[in-house]
DNA sequence: GTCTATATTCCGATAGAC
DNA sequence: GTCTATCGGAATATAGAC
């Protein structure tokens, strides 16, 4: 397999930071094409159409997002806190794709909602083998979506919260482990109990 | 003060409707007038430009945002409790307009950002003035946070998540109890060190 | 593969009747 | 206050040269 096309991808980038910085509505085919840096047509023969361009983004989602479920199994401090740390980000290549693709949300055009769906299944699966307690796994798959829609809200500058309602993430990963932790311990006092 | 007249609020609730249901591309002047029952010119009476359309909605979502603070000041269940069960729901006025406005974020228009922090923040203070530890609102927030952005994921219908990934409220706010008093035994034992 | 030029549809906003 | 009619410009997509 030859080494894919870089204006393919160029493209792709340049449709994902149009849609963050300037939203759905002003990221026309005249837009990406200039910011990619190639004309309309010469973007038309990559992605015969505007949807085109939305499939296309949302495979790129799928691989990236593959790629991450291997590295969050093997991630040396765990697939919990990996999770909860990378949530808090938003720089990353991934991190990239997936506000771009929440960008692309509205209820009917169900393609790019069931994309982020099965992803978010897809951690939540490693995260369910990782920690025991189904339940815990949910709770924590709640904070790491809490942290990506902050780091959506502030404008990934950061330093510009107006009180201090952002995290750190150090502090959110030792409460994790504080509930754990004392979830281990009732579970001890009476096992298989109700 | 008269009553408010109703055509602005109709045209407000269309314009929601369709940020929600068909993103903002497709939410023209035209399809907003149409699907409020006006024409576009006695929408523009109203709302004189595009931007104004945002202005309002921002508006409203400030008003509304305003009398959830309340509420959630007053809850007989407590503040905590209140924010993480109103953030599992996506169907209430307030949850319309803070889904909608958040279809318009972008990083080039800061005005929808900074008005969602700011909501943001003040659901942050009462938290905080409700559970003593700053850490601990913070991470009640993000849980609240999250149970939102998956309720976006989800479309509104439920009762389709391919897997169990989809948290109950109750388990949530049993597993945020255990937390909290779990702090406040660890506080016991070693009150005001480090 | 990448470009320019063009056809067609549609959007936001204005003008002015009622 | 609410409507119809319309202008200027922009968006998607096509045709065809290089």
């Amino acid at each position: 397999m030859p080494p894919p096309p870089a204006a393919r991808d160029k493209v792709l980038d340049a449709f994902q930071r149009l849609l963050i910085e300037h939203g759905e509505r002003e990221t026309t085919l005249d837009a990406v094409a200039r910011a990619a840096g190639v004309s309309k047509g010469g973007l038309i023969y990559h992605f015969g159409s505007r949807e085109a361009l939305i499939d296309g983004l949302l495979g790129r989602l799928e691989t990236q997002a593959a790629a991450d479920v291997v590295l969050m199994k093997g991630a040396p401090e765990g697939p919990a806190a990996y999770y909860i740390r990378t949530s808090a980000s938003a720089d990353t290549p991934l991190d990239l794709t997936l506000v771009a693709a929440t960008r692309l949300l509205q209820r009917s055009h169900p393609r790019t909602r069931e994309v982020l769906a099965a992803v978010h299944d897809r951690w939540y699966e490693v995260l369910r083998a990782a920690v025991g307690d189904p339940a815990v796994a949910r709770l924590i798959m709640l904070i790491g979506d809490g942290m990506y829609y902050g780091a959506t809200l502030s404008g990934s500058d950061a330093a510009e919260s107006s009180t201090s309602s952002v995290p750190d993430v150090d502090e959110v990963l030792r409460l994790v482990d504080e509930l754990v932790r004392s979830r281990e311990a009732s579970r001890e006092v009476s096992h298989g109990t109700s």
